[in-house]
DNA sequence: ATTATAAGTGCAAATATATACATTTTCTGA
DNA sequence: TCAGAAAATGTATATATTTGCACTTATAAT
């Protein structure tokens, strides 16, 4: 009814669920007994500081402010869950995980023993994967597919 | 003209103006000789990570991700000193460091989120940081410098 | 209580951003 | 080198967000 507690109503959205849109939150708060107009929700919005960022897998997401990037940081699971990110640079191939579980993902990727794999250095939450010459990526991606008979493993 | 420097203009120009819209950046980025579209520039900038947000007073701006982490002070001394060397081998660069201080390091270096890094690798005083392809070491370097002469004043 | 001032809101229109599709460019494997 | 596949890009369009304006509601001082 008030405007604080619309305020504090869409806090908690906005905590609690993967918004996309303010049209998607305006849904969400109607189903709370709350409505207002899509302009006034953008006038909320930036009084508060939540603004639309990237959910670091490709989708876009209302986010609290200084929360940017925790959104990442809610799959720690499987190894093959563990796998946030894979970038290609210098025929190498880096493996992002989650803080603490690249030497979990390593031991996995090691122990396959595969051919295409030279060697693997494993930090706290990156992995460097040191493939054999004259091999595609490609290839080492199917490689690491089938380790980990997954369909999960994105790159970019 | 390359997409890698294209990516690495949009880095900079963010980080170096007040920018509140596609449309703006584009202006700049012809202004520095490299145009495309805004249709691009919204791919680019989500493949960055980079997003609009609120300035903390009103207007808009985009900002380059994780630029609210205060928590970054956690280093005896400042972390220029605790580079010991670099050398570059084989299109990467090996940073050395007094024992033990390799991970706080790679660490503010991560944080900074540049696009030019595509990640490091942390071991107890040595680290191995992987560049993008198609970049200079003096970029890299460029880069770096960046990187720890915004914060140098660590010690608190 | 009454008037003056400020704050909040909806509506419609203006801006801004994202995407489907077609095309061009780059990459890969033979 | 060449054909096929994948990635990158522009165009046009769809989707999403912001804002000017008029109106309503709350606030404060007499």
């Amino acid at each position: 009814m008030t405007r604080a507690s619309r305020l504090i109503l869409i806090e908690k959205l906005v905590r609690e669920n993967a918004i996309t849109s303010q049209e998607d939150l305006l849904m969400l708060m109607e189903g709370a007994g709350m409505k207002c107009t899509q302009a006034t929700l953008s006038r909320d919005l930036r009084q508060m500081g939540i603004s639309r960022g990237f959910d670091g897998r490709g989708g876009y997401r209302y986010m609290l402010p200084g929360k940017e990037d925790k959104a990442s940081e809610l799959l720690p699971g499987t190894e093959t869950e563990a796998i946030t990110g894979m970038t290609w640079a210098k025929g190498l191939l880096l493996i992002n995980t989650p803080p603490g579980y690249a030497s979990a993902v390593a031991i996995k990727i090691d122990r396959a023993r595969r051919y295409e794999i030279a060697g693997t250095v494993a930090g706290d939450d990156t992995i460097l994967l040191i493939p054999r010459d004259n091999l595609s990526n490609e290839a080492i991606e199917e490689c690491l597919s089938t380790i980990f008979q997954s369909n999960t493993l994105t790159k970019k």
